[in-house]
DNA sequence: AATAACAAAACGAGCGTTCGTTCCCGACAA
DNA sequence: TTGTCGGGAACGAACGCTCGTTTTGTTATT
């Protein structure tokens, strides 16, 4: 095996990340991905406390992933709509590159498993999402309506359709759909 | 105990969803069912083959009792649009009344440890759904986009605010968000 | 030589489940 | 009325097993 420590880190976290999209948390072991990785017990915890720990670097991993990519959209554009629509564009995409963690977050039952962790609705990408929402509705580009339908039509809609992706029920591919979901789903909000 | 065995069967039900609802599926031992409802294991194994039965028991009434409601709300509307209307209502004021069937078929992973149970987007209610949508196409009331881009709008934005009630992050009853909710889903989508 | 990295075996708690037993109550004969 | 059966319901100690974790031992690197 190879000595690198790092890859060996990391070799975990995915492996761990597929069991755990495929078979669920519970229903993957310890020794589950001991096996899939081809290490050991004692490698494994040589690099992660616990088993919850090593879920927390994933959760850790992909949330950081995610606000950035949220940050990254929002900076790049001025107008709210433009905002929104290249979060929904950016998640699309990152669900063709890379499903399992799209997956991860959206299906996993974080807070089972990760006690300690808050709602996923007031991590920090989504708390981005709303405030551009808000400023949106300032800006007279968004109908003065409450912040959070305004949220639930727009990316509770894109959201539904990774989720129907994720669960393979689909029979195009995500960007398909993209033209015209946005645009519906911005029709019902904007002025 | 009281010798009733439709009541004890019903008490075993009704306490494993509580159970299920508020520390997860695998967080919640027969042995905490045991304790909860204040019965014995072997009474709770003379109702039930397996923890799975009691979840898989659950799951069917839940989902017997979300059809017959999107079944009512289809059958006494004329309008795609009054029939989405009653489903989202019906399904607003079941949160009220009953959060912990709402939440356990909204949130529940039933994949993870109901391994033989289909997809829920391909349950009967769910293609209830699909079918009025796609009939108010058809008809000229809604918009000719993809019926799969015009349920999550509609549908997708209503199951994300029924998420964020469940996780009580919501000031406000759900009933209060119903009207705008609609109105601007409904706007993304119709002619 | 010292230390980080990995391997393997073993551990004990807790799980779902089994099973021999007890309890309760209606049926029915004496 | 009384007694005694039958059987469904309830009980709970105990089992086998899997889990996450710990311990101990080996290899590689500096």
């Amino acid at each position: 095996m190879a000595r690198d420590p790092q890859k060996t880190r990391d070799l975990i976290l995915s492996t761990a990340l597929r069991l755990f999209v495929e078979k669920g948390y519970f229903a993957s072991s310890i020794h589950d991905i001991r096996h899939a990785a081809g290490l050991s017990i004692g490698s494994i915890y040589h690099h992660f406390d616990s088993k919850e720990s090593i879920a927390s670097a994933i959760y850790d991993d992909l949330l950081g992933r995610m606000t950035s990519m949220v940050e990254d959209a929002s900076g790049s554009h001025m107008t709210a709509k433009a905002k929104c629509r290249a979060i929904i564009s950016a998640m699309f995409s990152m669900h063709e590159t890379d499903p399992l963690t799209v997956h991860f977050v959206l299906h996993a039952r974080h807070r089972e498993f990760l006690p300690d962790a808050p709602p996923i609705c007031s991590t920090r990408p989504f708390e981005l999402m709303k405030q551009i929402i808000e400023e949106g509705i300032a800006s007279g580009e968004i109908h003065p309506i409450d912040p959070v339908v305004a949220g639930a039509i727009l990316f509770g809609g894109a959201m539904r359709l990774l989720h129907l992706a994720g669960d393979g029920v689909l029979s195009k591919p995500l960007d398909f759909y993209l033209d015209e979901l946005f645009e519906a789903g911005w029709r019902g909000i904007s002025v």
